[in-house]
DNA sequence: CGGAATCCTCGATGATACTG
DNA sequence: CAGTATCATCGAGGATTCCG
């Protein structure tokens, strides 16, 4: 494919032949796996929908989960730098929760595969369609 | 989550025409879950690199599936038309995988995802030391 | 070689109850 | 309100075996 010589910074079209270090790769790979958990992207995506949102808002803004699972990747986003809590000494209590830049860059990241997502339901629907008959004729 | 048109500047270059059906987004949600997984991914990459493989030659190229999770993510995979399956039939049996274009699209547009990873891997590490040790400190 | 079928485990997740 | 703690479950996924 592209044979260009990469200038590191703008390159994001998939260049097969940038040479990967395994270590880093396997740091990535880790990342990712943590990164593309169904919580952390329906909580990414009400946070970039919603700006600041406090604990129990969140819990409604994000369809099906469990006070455990929100605490759960509350934390684990909070941990890898995506959000900040910020804990009110008010009665009742208070904690908001926002996304930092680079939660919102990891937001833009998974821009494109949100627009994707869209973009070719259809044709998902009608491959899986497809696949379900032929499946059917099989038998 | 839904019908807020203020916040003018949403990362998410949102198209104001395209209305959020809550029906197409549940879609939406469940396709991304699938595709999100942490086995297609890995398979999405191989083949992205590697173009067409065989099944043997996948499971050395995806590092720690399984048998049964390489044919059960393969499955999937061709369900939703993002592969081709190709039978030889020879002895010894001779399977070829392939991405689709629909399937090169996805790759395209997880592409933003790990660049993103690699970008700031450094400052997530970072953030989850500083983390563990506002932690340690709290103790 | 490329699976399918079976068994089994363990970790992710939900439900419930309690608290500062 | 915003959690923590505990227990229960359920199914994803690994290991193994068999087959065309």
């Amino acid at each position: 494919m592209s044979g260009r010589p990469a200038h590191a910074q703008d390159v994001r079209t998939y260049d097969p032949d940038r040479p990967v270090d395994p270590r880093v790769e396997a740091l990535v790979n880790e990342l990712i796996g943590r990164v593309a958990d169904k919580w952390t992207l329906l909580t990414l995506e009400a946070l970039e929908d919603n700006g600041t949102v406090r604990f129990t808002q969140l819990s409604r803004l994000v369809p099906g989960i469990s006070q455990k699972m929100l605490t759960q990747t509350l934390r684990q986003m909070e941990r890898e730098g995506l959000l900040t809590r910020k804990v009110h000494p008010v009665v009742p209590p208070r904690v908001d929760y926002a996304l930092t830049p680079l939660g919102h860059s990891l937001g833009e990241a998974f821009c494109g595969v949100w627009t994707w997502a869209e973009d070719h339901l259809a044709e998902v629907e009608a491959a899986r369609a497809a696949f379900d008959k032929r499946a059917a004729d099989a038998l």
